[in-house]
DNA sequence: CACTGAATACTCTGATTCGAGTAATCGAGG
DNA sequence: CCTCGATTACTCGAATCAGAGTATTCAGTG
């Protein structure tokens, strides 16, 4: 995605905006608010005017007028161009085409947890764990509530498919936990073993340079792939 | 997460190897490399060196010595500070304890879907489920692999979290293709009829001022919730 | 009819991020 | 012994982002 001009989502929120009729962008954020994409697309003034002016820069929209009611801040408004709405459609289509990496918070800290001791760990991700249990309620209830006033799928698309991803973390994250806890979850003896020297002052370093003669057989992994 | 000096988790990475030994940044840089973090964590070196900097201003690392061999670049190693391993065990904890709002490119994609025809996006989704399928693939023998040699679930963690993930969107994104494709997805029919018209040279903001006399009694639905 | 809080409509600045660029060293091959 | 590519070790600048701050209008309240 890092060929487009301009690669903020908020911008591709905006020529869909745009490609339904002309606006100013202030316009174009409460639109986008009011229709819940905020849920969706961050959406923040300071992004918003940049990317505005970045694709007028790249020849994607084009200012139509520039309006002053009374004393109040001038309005510039903004319509598609054909280029504009090119991009806005490819844009799109490979949104919805094509997975990109994208780097989550707990896949860092999974990736780090090493750096805590297993029975602090598993405590942390139950407590995730809960916390999702909750905003999964909450989205549920949301959920059925617009349900229940008539709302198609279609509009759900955005809810139903944090549920399915909120869903899946739930249940990878609570296994997770459990395996650590009742030490089903390989490796739980060394890591813990480790946290025990540290403790007792023997630095990460040192466990490491000789780790069969610190943590026993089991140690030897370490050699190979070390810990994060 | 904001609230935090340092925010990028490249900083907690590098927080976690100087937890285990003084290093120079390219050397934290190379043992994360080395230890597969690149896929859990962007590294990059212009992020690395300016949140080296930022570590070092906010207190939680400092630098030990500087040295030069021959005319190659000075390095500086840094050793983590006691404030360093507060913050890192303290961010570590949260990371994992406390799930925060992601957005995703499919998420914006999927919220501003309407702005194609159906049959294309049902096109495009299958599209991204054969993507998945095959980066699933991949993920696996790569997964059997590493367990065939011997690597601990511990060190695969990412891994199989990734795995969970990917399969849960990939459920998501088949059966809502295929619901989009046969029409049992709701709302399916307005949202073709409106493209139809729009093809035929309607305007967009025409059929939102009047839904139903464009779209028939479903379309009464737009009044109320616009699409994106 | 003065006051308050919400909504309108941006502007500005500092911080971050990215990735291309630089420049030296080292080992392998012809 | 000379060169080529890989590795080491960063530097720099342009672009982007975040979000606090500003200034005006308007609707409702006492």
């Amino acid at each position: 995605m890092a060929r487009r001009r301009v690669s903020n989502p908020l911008a591709l929120a905006v020529l869909s905006c745009l490609n339904e009729r002309p606006m100013h962008p202030y316009e174009v954020s409460s639109t986008l608010r009011f229709r819940g994409k905020e849920d969706s697309i961050r959406i923040n003034y300071g992004s918003l005017y940049s990317v505005v002016e970045s694709l007028q820069k790249h020849g994607l929209i084009r200012a139509r007028e520039t309006t002053r009611e009374g004393r109040r801040p001038e309005r510039t408004v903004y319509e598609i161009t054909d280029a504009g709405v090119a991009e806005f459609e490819d844009w799109l289509a490979e949104l919805l085409s094509t997975p990109v990496r994208e780097f989550t918070s707990l896949e860092a800290g999974l990736s780090l947890m090493p750096g805590l001791p297993p029975e602090d760990v598993a405590k942390l991700l139950a407590k995730r764990a809960d916390r999702l249990r909750a905003e999964l309620r909450t989205l549920d209830t949301t959920l059925a509530e617009a349900t229940a006033v008539g709302v198609t799928d279609l509009f759900l698309v955005e809810g139903t498919f944090r549920r399915t991803m909120l869903s899946a973390e739930l249940e990878y994250v609570g296994s997770l936990a459990e395996g650590i806890r009742t030490g089903s979850f390989a490796g739980v003896k060394v890591w813990h073993r480790m946290h025990e020297l540290r403790g007792a002052g023997v630095g990460l370093e040192e466990i490491l340079a000789d780790p069969v003669g610190h943590l026993g057989e089991e140690g030897r992994i370490l050699l190979q792939f070390p810990p994060g």
